[in-house]
DNA sequence: ATGTAC
């Protein structure tokens, strides 16, 4: 058995360390870290998880650890996994996750930082009022009826443009330009169905945001440039994902997959690790339902993002242009070269971003030919610190991902034990961060201090060769989840 | 993350 202890870590560069193959571990552990992450690196469970990973079938390379690991369901977060579908290869919801391609949209304002500042809190209030979030309630957009939802489901941002909610441009700059194609709607639960018409348009709660924000400093000019950044100027980050109805999905296959699995001859370490091959009934029944999450997420982001456009338009005449939107959560289909060998992969990111190199197909039309920049990597800090954009590098070690956040050291209760919700606002407020919360138990479950260092979590990934910085980020106003 | 437990 893999379980018991935690797994030992064995030091191979200064941001890269492996867990041997032990027991039932098809491939190694890697942990990329620095030796200032490696105490917490995620905790012994998270470790634990990593190596609970390596054991699935058809698993390839190695199970990798981002700088931000720490443990999640089953997989950890910030693990990625990659399964050879020609060989077995299996996919598991719990390497995607709950929030189904949860992700990060950001837009950059055609404002500086000084001219926003007269009319900053006029604008949090209207972003206040234009933005729905916490549990269940609220949405931008009261859809019709089911046959309007099958209409996202399909084509995710793609429709929502379509119907007069963004611009081309919003597309263009859009993971897989807006929608994934395989989504089948007819296949959803009732159940999904159901909590998925009354939340298109809405933040949801947690570690999800919507910020408005400054650009700090420039690290790459000619990135910066290309994805239409400049130092001083506003931006606008948002951060979710699909709500109820992807939990749904999620929770609906882990349960078809835990009845399925033996019947494949799978037996998983941990129950939370239900997987069945890609090449099945029940494999391809998964991704097409979680391909309607991720056009549903990037949907929502989408009207979120209009949503937010309109008030910055009324109220400073500053447009709001696309620089991209990816998720953290999701599996893709990918071919990559695995000992020397082109494979169709099946590449389970959780708590981890795609970050495609230069001149990659996938890349948006007006990035695709620069020689040096490679695809739009967003990463948000904590509540009240700093953000990223990175991007991604020729020759990435881990199927061209890295990390997607600071990743939480203190849990929820911890949290809310150690500050109360009114003092963290005020604290935030005096720092500059005008705040917005939806409520005080979650404003203060989301406290900076329960997060690791997002500079120091962006140094590793640099280190290790996943991404390179283009540009950090600081907040100066946050409408809270 | 989540109608914070079917």
């Amino acid at each position: 058995m893999t379980r018991g202890s935690a797994p030992a870590l064995v030091q191979e560069t200064a941001y890269r360390y492996r867990i041997d193959p032990i027991g039932r571990m098809r491939v190694p552990g890697v942990v990329f870290a620095s030796p200032g992450l490696l105490p917490e690196v995620g905790g012994d469970q998270a470790l634990q998880q990593v190596a609970d990973v390596a054991t699935l079938p058809g698993i390839v390379d190695a199970s990798y650890a981002m700088p931000d690991v720490h443990w999640g369901y089953g997989f950890p977060i910030g693990g990625v996994a990659a399964t050879d579908i020609a060989e077995g290869g299996v996919v598991s919801p719990g390497g995607v996750g709950f929030d189904i391609s949860c992700g990060v949209r950001l837009y950059a304002a055609d404002l500086d930082a000084a001219d926003l500042a007269p009319r900053k809190e006029a604008v949090l209030d209207g972003l206040s009022r234009s933005t729905p979030r916490g549990m269940g309630k609220g949405a931008v957009w009261e859809l019709s009826g089911t046959d309007q939802l099958a209409k996202v489901l399909a084509s995710g941002a793609r429709y929502a443009v379509e119907q007069g909610h963004g611009v081309q441009r919003d597309l263009d700059r859009c993971e897989d330009l807006g929608a994934v194609d395989d989504a089948d709607p007819a296949g959803l639960s009732e159940r999904a169905v159901n909590r998925g018409l009354h939340q298109l348009g809405s933040l949801g709660s947690g570690n999800h945001f919507l910020e408005v924000q400054v650009v700090d400093a420039v690290r790459d000019r000619v990135a910066a440039e290309a994805f239409g950044l400049r130092a001083g100027q506003v931006c606008v980050m948002i951060h979710c994902g699909s709500r109820g109805l992807g939990h749904q999905i999620c929770t609906d296959h882990v349960r078809t997959m835990e009845q399925a699995m033996a019947g494949f001859g799978i037996t998983v370490p941990d129950r939370q690790l239900a997987c069945v091959p890609v090449d099945s009934d029940p494999g391809r029944a998964y991704l097409r339902a979680m391909a309607a999450a991720a056009n549903y997420a990037r949907a929502n982001r989408q009207l979120l993002g209009q949503a937010a456009r309109e008030v910055f338009e009324r109220l400073t005449g500053a447009g709001l242009n696309l620089v991209y939107d990816i998720s953290h959560n999701l599996a893709k289909v990918e071919t990559h070269v695995v000992a020397g060998q082109s494979r169709r992969l099946c590449v389970h990111r959780k708590g981890a971003t795609r970050a495609l190199p230069p001149g990659h197909a996938d890349l948006p039309a007006d990035l695709r030919d620069l020689p040096d920049v490679g695809q739009p990597v967003l990463i948000p800090g904590s509540m009240g610190t700093a953000s990223y954009v990175l991007t991604g590098v020729p020759g990435g070690p881990a199927f061209a991902s890295t990390c997607h956040g600071a990743g939480r050291t203190l849990s929820r209760h911890q949290a809310a034990r150690s500050v109360r919700g009114q003092e963290l606002r005020t604290q935030l407020e005096r720092r500059g961060v005008a705040v917005r919360g939806a409520s005080w138990r979650g404003l203060a479950e989301e406290m900076p201090e329960a997060y690791k260092d997002i500079d120091a979590v962006v140094e590793a990934a640099e280190g290790a060769g996943l991404a390179r910085a283009v540009a950090r980020l600081v907040p100066v106003g946050v409408v809270k989840g």
